[in-house]
DNA sequence: CTTTACTCTGTAGTGCACTACAGGGTTTAT
DNA sequence: ATAAACCCTGTAGTGCACTACAGAGTAAAG
């Protein structure tokens, strides 16, 4: 728990590698703690940082949005609203993205579905008319 | 309907940039006509090859997906089927995506109903504490 | 005949999140 | 005391799909 980790134990303890922490370094996720002697001590809360940042990108965050979270976590006069409004922009970016998955799937389904037989000549096949052709089919 | 396209009038009827139809002749999915005189001419048939392309693009395939399945539409010994394949392969990649943007969803939506109250301080924000636990909540 | 609009080749930059070195220096284990 | 393992800085490359020039040549319109 004490402030004793150089960057190879910090990448393991939040499962990334070395290359990952001081990419995060460069990007203002993590500040880079000076090295007192030749290597760098990195504290505790680091290892949180990375996991914190980890989370928030499977839940869709891009970095510069966990850096963005990252920083609120710190700021003292911070409202939980400010949290809050980030990740019902999040949803709403999510429930886009579904929205226009569901429309691909829909098409490629239906497009599966009008090729009944494997063995036809590419030259009717009817997916690749769709392909050509604007008409949504 | 001639092949009388110089790479600004294919652009506009394909609906790309002059700098788009360059990216994918580099690319290779259309290939560049030889300039007869100053000028390079395009063929009418290019300009369906552009909106296949993108029509591709709109149901998720990418670029060098695009490209095989413009080979496969001149390989007259091609079967139906194999596009098929492909189409049925992006689909399930769309499928696994829409799962994955699903389990976001729930994960945000209960992270938003768990904060009651905006004005909470930062440190106390549920939030922030789904963020930095490894529990799912 | 000149101006404007277009085209040519080639290279570099964008955003995202890393990943992979090169060419050193430092620590730790044996 | 030496070797292995680790760390340092800095730069460049990956994949995706473009986008943006620079500097030059060509074609079409008035």
């Amino acid at each position: 728990m004490k402030d004793e980790y150089t960057i190879g134990k910090l990448a393991k303890a939040s499962g990334v590698t070395v290359e990952t922490v001081r990419f995060y370094e460069q990007k203002g996720l993590i500040k880079q703690p000076s090295p007192k002697s030749g290597y760098r001590k990195y504290p505790y809360d680091d290892i949180i940082k990375i996991k914190f940042i980890k989370r928030t990108q499977e839940l869709g965050f891009t970095l510069n949005e966990a850096k963005e979270l990252l920083e609120l976590r710190v700021k003292s006069n911070a409202k939980c609203g400010q949290v809050k409004a980030k990740a019902e922009h999040k949803l709403d970016e999510v429930e886009r993205k579904i929205k226009d998955l569901n429309k691909m799937k829909r098409s490629l389904k239906k497009m599966i579905n009008s090729c009944a037989n494997n063995e036809k000549s590419i030259s009717e096949c009817p997916i690749l008319e769709c392909f050509e052709k604007d008409k949504r089919c």
